[in-house]
DNA sequence: GTCTATATAACGATAGAC
DNA sequence: GTCTATCGTTATATAGAC
């Protein structure tokens, strides 16, 4: 950027590990994970390869940097809000689902559910680690909800880890949907997001009193 | 297989399409499509690369006539299904997700939904054609038999296109979740099917009367 | 012997190596 | 930046069915 002329790198360690991840999720999404080379990559963000390893082990860990910066860290600030909120538990959903439409907007969130749904199951660790840290923990946490709700009588009994994929997956695929397919007027989220918490709620609800 | 040594090849008109359509799946399934080579498809189908192409106009046609005999042909099926019913609507959502669970079950589509998904953001004509024949196309299907409920009085008034990934999308998620991440404990189907099917019968319900 | 399903071999674009 | 290997695709030759 600042940069003078005659100046062929500058330090800037603060800086670095994050202009590379992002560089990385960009190429990442564009041409696909195992299609983008690591050169690219280093080209993007205007730094050699050498310097690419010296923040990240390999090209995985690059990407679950990003897993790391984008999704668990709000899981982080979700369960703090989570554990603090003592209003009513019906009142949760649409709260969180509010959250997730949130950083379905304004985040890089939807690329990243994107690559890694893509390409997952041909990498192993990319797999295990969005399984056991994305996908079990972002269910539990709906699962959670769902269980205090049963508790509390404001939700009807179910299958709280069941019902939590009816919660949660539609949003994952509207979003994984317009990034895959573009934006058609049937994933319209203007329409689907308000759609789906009404739905949710009365999925939850518990019986009225006869 | 059975072919004696001097024999150098077999005429079979009939049989051909389908084992190049199988051996295309399996291999687009286990490597990806982009990374199938079409000499690996035609070693696997025991044929040679040109006869592929009597058959198939190129590769991407290849995986779209998976889609078409997997999954539109079903479609035709479910739509003729539902032009002769007149039963209640109300009983139509556990029908349907019934019929598509049992298609789950049975048939390749899980594996063919997720390598489309996968791929299809680098290859627009796969995107195209699956958008329009499979996703607008099945949508339409869900929010048709909502959209009769409603008009019947059986279901809530709501947005019909919107809901309808409400009540699809988390099947999708599910089956292509399974195969993404293995079989995994919290997207047990025989838990999570009637689970949802419940969910969708009270998130499509109508008001009961005051 | 004729027709055509199928194989062999070559072409051309593209991407990866050095 | 050039060279080469790879792979989708196509042209030509041949073997099998009737």
């Amino acid at each position: 950027m600042s940069q003078s002329a005659e100046q062929k790198w500058q330090r800037r360690k603060e800086e670095r590990p994050a202009e590379i991840m992002e560089a990385a999720l960009t190429l990442f999404s564009e041409k696909g994970f195992a299609a983008t080379r690591l050169e690219d990559v280093a080209e993007a963000a205007g730094v050699s390869k050498a310097t690419i390893y010296l923040y990240f082990d390999s090209k995985i860990d690059l990407l679950l940097a990003n897993v790391q910066e984008i999704a668990l860290s709000r899981f982080d600030e979700i369960e703090t809000m989570l554990s603090l909120y003592d209003g009513k538990i019906a009142d949760l959903p649409t709260l969180l689902l509010g959250r997730v439409s949130e950083i379905a907007r304004t985040t890089k969130m939807p690329d990243l559910a994107r690559v890694v749904m893509s390409e997952a199951h041909n990498f192993p660790e990319i797999a295990d680690f969005y399984r056991d840290n994305v996908v079990k923990r972002g269910l539990g946490i709906i699962a959670g909800i769902i269980a205090r709700g049963i508790e509390s009588g404001e939700f009807r009994k179910c299958d709280p880890a069941a019902t939590a994929q009816s919660v949660m997956f539609p949003i994952i695929m509207n979003v994984i949907g317009r990034k895959t397919f573009g934006e058609i007027p049937e994933l319209d989220p203007m329409k689907f997001f308000p759609s789906h918490i009404d739905f949710v709620l009365r999925g939850l609800a518990a019986d009225k009193e006869a």
